[in-house]
DNA sequence: TTGTGTTTTACGACCTCC
DNA sequence: GGAGGTCGTAAAACACAA
């Protein structure tokens, strides 16, 4: 089960890095021993203050997953005071026009993300120079193309890390609904959002496809319970893709989900 | 400080589904 | 045809040993 591969240590997964300390102040971090392999990673009610209570993350997706409950408690101050102080180099990426024209959602019925920016401008300058050229990169590039030859992408704040994790723990396949009230929130385009978990599923496989040779190297045997199915076969039956997902509103796919 | 390996965003190609 | 899936890959960001 997921369990398996989100509870197994995992230290190269989001390890204690100065990504973390640049983007962050330390005293922001409350330690959460629950869930060692993602450092600073437990239930905060970010999307709180934008007007979502932390509660609407059960009401999306029913009763959390079992092993969620074992990352520690609720909402914590003192995260929410790194959710508005935090910065986002994604943020960086658009302006309120561009944004609201991406976001018509996010525009009518969410806060403008000027405020939100304005709210977590990096304390680092370093952070705070590279959403100047990605701000540029993105603004001057008419092509589309968010590529540039020198630098061509951004790196997430660890607060949206975080909400992409915990959407990931809910959920592996975000839902359009979901997606779009995350992009908002976080500041992301949509297609950052879809990406990134296109990209998480991929590292989850990864991670999959490595325990899985690791255990049949140690274990000397080479045909495990798990040896019958490659990692791919393994993981889909896992977690199956939500064929048909899109065939679907949304309110259908959360009432299935919350019925189960 | 620097070289090297790993992780993280982002994209294109291709596939499936509706 | 469009949206979203995987897979493979590029390149920036990062960690860390020498």
């Amino acid at each position: 089960m997921y369990v398996s591969s989100l509870l197994d240590k995992e230290p190269s997964m989001y390890p204690g890095s100065a990504r973390a300390n640049n983007n962050l102040p330390v005293q922001n971090f409350v330690s959460a021993p629950a869930y060692s392999d993602y450092m600073g990673y437990h239930p905060v009610p970010a999307l709180d203050t934008h007007g979502q209570p932390a509660a609407a993350w059960g009401s999306h997706y029913g009763p959390q997953r079992e092993d969620w409950s074992a990352y520690g408690p609720g909402p914590s101050s003192a995260v929410a005071a790194a959710h508005i102080n935090g910065s986002s180099p994604g943020q960086g990426s658009y302006s309120s026009a561009d944004y609201s024209s991406l976001h018509p959602a996010a525009a009518a019925g969410l806060p403008p993300v000027d405020t939100i920016n304005a709210q977590q401008i990096s304390p680092n300058s370093q952070r705070h120079s590279s959403y100047e050229w990605m701000r540029k990169t993105v603004q001057t590039n008419t092509a589309g193309k968010t590529r540039t030859k020198e630098k061509y992408r951004v790196v997430y704040t660890d607060h949206q890390r975080l909400e992409l994790e915990k959407e990931f723990h809910c959920n592996r396949y975000i839902t359009i609904r979901r997606k779009s009230e995350l992009a908002a929130n976080l500041g992301l385009s949509e297609r950052q959002v879809k990406i990134w978990f296109q990209n998480r599923r991929a590292k989850e496989r990864k991670m999959i496809k490595k325990k899985i040779s690791q255990f049949d190297g140690s274990g000397g045997s080479a045909q495990s319970d798990s040896g019958s199915l490659s990692p791919n076969e393994l993981s889909n039956s896992l977690f199956p893709p939500p064929h048909g997902i899109n065939g679907l509103q949304p309110n259908d796919i959360h009432q299935v989900i919350v019925s189960e």
